[in-house]
DNA sequence: AATTCAGTGTAAGCACTGCTCACATGAAGG
DNA sequence: CCTTCATGTGAGCAGTGCTTACACTGAATT
């Protein structure tokens, strides 16, 4: 079933996926999804941790691939995976950031899963911070403002604003990288060794 | 009939708008509004262009009102402006920037409309740049950025991700003016000097 | 081994939706 | 007075979310 609203969410939109498309796709009769989904809301919603634990295995995998502990250069890394994985599935994205389509509160994987990017995000900071290594000093503001940046980033991209910036879906990545990359280095009290631990990777 | 479209959203959500609902509203049949508007989605991008009208009021009111004439103060009283209607009007705002709910494209009010904000805050860049007010001078860049800020600001508001970072709704307004404040003063290149013309008003 | 029974699928049906269409009304203009 | 055209009407079609009475299966209990 899950499988099956994926796929129509990918080729129609994820506002138009039926319980009944999703049933005929999976070859079952109309009522039998609601064996195990109580609702729409429901089936929707186990789409989205699907997508939800898709984001954050993006999110560990380049964590534990990149060599650089500077804090700053892990937390741009998280932005990047962040942004990456919405330029990848878009579609299963947008479902995921839908209050509407789906019960995020009720989750224990939505609300678990984003609060768990944002804890790591915020130890990023406070290690940033404790080290001198921001400009500034209040971090939760940083952190907001950096969330809302890349949240915005995505979202354009997702509701298709972008297009009407001149920016091609093949560059969509490359513009998002470099606002990301510009404005973590400017938090950065020196960007030279910001600059360096980014270019080892 | 738009005006019934606009109650029915604001009490039930955008997505439950029906053009059925709306014409009970309005006191006709259900055959009715399909006179005026072709299709569903005709009506909300209808009720869109509305929205776009107030937007693009608000923001013109807020420069007319402002006395400083440097830039970036009147790009950041243009962010601020659009966060504050965001917060204001949070339904039509969702419509609006809704592009399974509206034809974005077809409709010259909407995207004329997003054009001129883009416009309006491009100049602002392209003057800031030319009298040496900017640290660094790829407007296109910063310009691209503040968007992506303002826009993930308000689309946190209207998503409901700020409960999620322990901002209540009533200091919502505060915690994304001073988002915005911050990051528009990292812009400059005498922030100091910035912040006096905030103070102008 | 027979029986129970929970888990799953089926098909019909309800109330709703977007949208169409044949029809009525009614005002404006020749 | 008659035509025309814009508007409203209400029945109807296909689709939706969801429920429900029914049937089947396979495993556990007696």
């Amino acid at each position: 079933m899950i499988e099956a609203a994926i796929a129509v969410a990918e080729e129609s939109g994820a506002e138009s996926v039926s319980v009944r498309e999703a049933a005929r796709r999976a070859g079952v009769s109309s009522g039998a999804p609601f064996r195990h989904f109580a609702t729409r809301t429901d089936l929707m919603t186990a789409v989205a941790e699907e997508g939800m634990l898709r984001l954050r295995g993006a999110i560990d995998a380049r964590l534990a691939r990149l060599r650089s502990k500077h804090p700053l250069a892990r937390l741009l890394a998280i932005a990047e995976a962040y942004v990456n994985w919405v330029v990848q599935c878009p579609t299963l994205y947008r479902i995921v950031g839908d209050r509407t389509l789906i019960d995020f509160e009720g989750s224990e994987v939505l609300s678990g899963g984003a609060n768990g990017i944002r804890t790591a995000m915020s130890a990023m900071f406070e290690e940033a911070r404790d080290r001198g290594m921001l400009r500034e000093n209040d971090i939760d503001r940083q952190h907001f403002e950096s969330r809302a940046l890349a949240y915005g980033l995505a979202r354009m991209h997702v509701d298709e604003h972008l297009r009407e910036w001149g920016i091609a879906k093949t560059r969509a990545r490359a513009a998002m990288h470099a606002a990301l990359r510009s404005y973590i280095i400017s938090l950065a009290k020196d960007p030279d060794s910001l600059k360096a631990a980014l270019e080892e990777g």
